[in-house]
DNA sequence: CTCAAAAGCTTTAGGCTTGAAATAATATCG
DNA sequence: CGATATTATTTCAAGCCTAAAGCTTTTGAG
């Protein structure tokens, strides 16, 4: 609880100050709606279907790309840690929707892959989970829908360049909202 | 484990379907943005000054009102469960940052409130959150913000119309950003 | 070839999160 | 008053999440 240094860590702020407030206000409504639409999708996921989000990301990974991906490909994709996606992968084996298949000539590396039991479930999971989306961001209207696409996809590009947060030499083109 | 009704959501649109794919896109494109923020506030949070979120919005809370707050009120202003609260409340206390005060005439019932050293502390770490905040949405002009914002007040508010979530009957005066 | 560095993955410790069950105290109904 | 329902909070089991440490295998410099 202690800051480290007390360093002066004036990072090149942007412009004079006054439009803080109304970034830090529109982050909180920002915040606000992407969890209630999560905390929504995610009951929703867990009374019908009895899954849940992070399960929904995996196979929808894996559902994009139908050779399979590395467990460190996949942490890419996701942007989630290593040993995070080991522990969701290993429960998605057990309920027998995903499988880990050896990689030919590198035996550290592992592919995992949908079963056809996952691929038909997903497929089920994403349409549904398309409408739920669709329901609650009924408020929005196809003309304001666009121009939100733009403007957050320019945001998000942003945040690439100037992170280039690829940990593990992740491949990137799976982002699939591009 | 089923779909209970794929229901026709036609609303007076312009083409069939084709409005769902662009509320889907922009839904992974907001669910992107806030993740990477995010992401990055906590990463400070927990290099610079040891934190989390999670305390951080305690913290935030129990800093607006300074009477203090119930546990119920906490959860229901933080809007997250009542068992995730007293995780999160035992370690600020073992901290030293926040106290819980018994309530007079209902034994039953706990205040929550910042020590003197936790409202400096929160003091603190509220202006460098703005800040960062200020950076990390920079790509994002005035006008823009402006309108961001009462376009998402508007969804948010229509939520919460939609389903009155207040589970501990809390008084829901504390949102802060409305 | 040798062996140290790097890469791929898992494990671990600690924390966040939920829904459901357990506890304790208060309120209400007869 | 006494039994029952409700309310406030905590506890619990299970899952998600991260950073860091550990293990195995591959790579690559000398």
């Amino acid at each position: 609880m202690k800051p480290k240094a007390p360093g002066p860590e004036k990072r090149t702020l942007p412009s004079v100050g006054a439009v803080s407030k109304e970034r830090l206000r529109l982050w909180l409504r920002i915040l606000k709606v992407s969890r209630f639409v999560e905390a929504e999708l995610r009951e929703r996921l867990r009374v019908e279907f009895g899954s849940t989000l992070p399960r929904f990301d995996v196979l929808a990974a894996l559902y994009r790309d139908d050779t399979g991906l590395r467990m460190s490909e996949l942490s890419g994709v996701l942007r989630v840690s290593n040993g995070n996606v080991t522990g969701i992968v290993d429960r998605l084996v057990k309920d027998g929707l995903i499988v880990r298949v050896p990689v030919e000539g590198d035996r550290r590396a592992m592919i995992v892959r949908l079963t056809n039991r996952g691929r038909e479930t997903f497929a089920e999971l994403a349409a549904v989970h398309e409408a739920w989306v669709d329901e609650l961001l009924g408020a929005i209207d196809p003309d304001e829908a666009d121009h939100l696409i733009s403007l957050f996809g320019t945001i998000a590009d942003r945040f690439e360049d100037n992170k280039t947060r690829d940990v593990q030499g992740g491949k990137g083109a799976h982002d699939g909202d591009s």
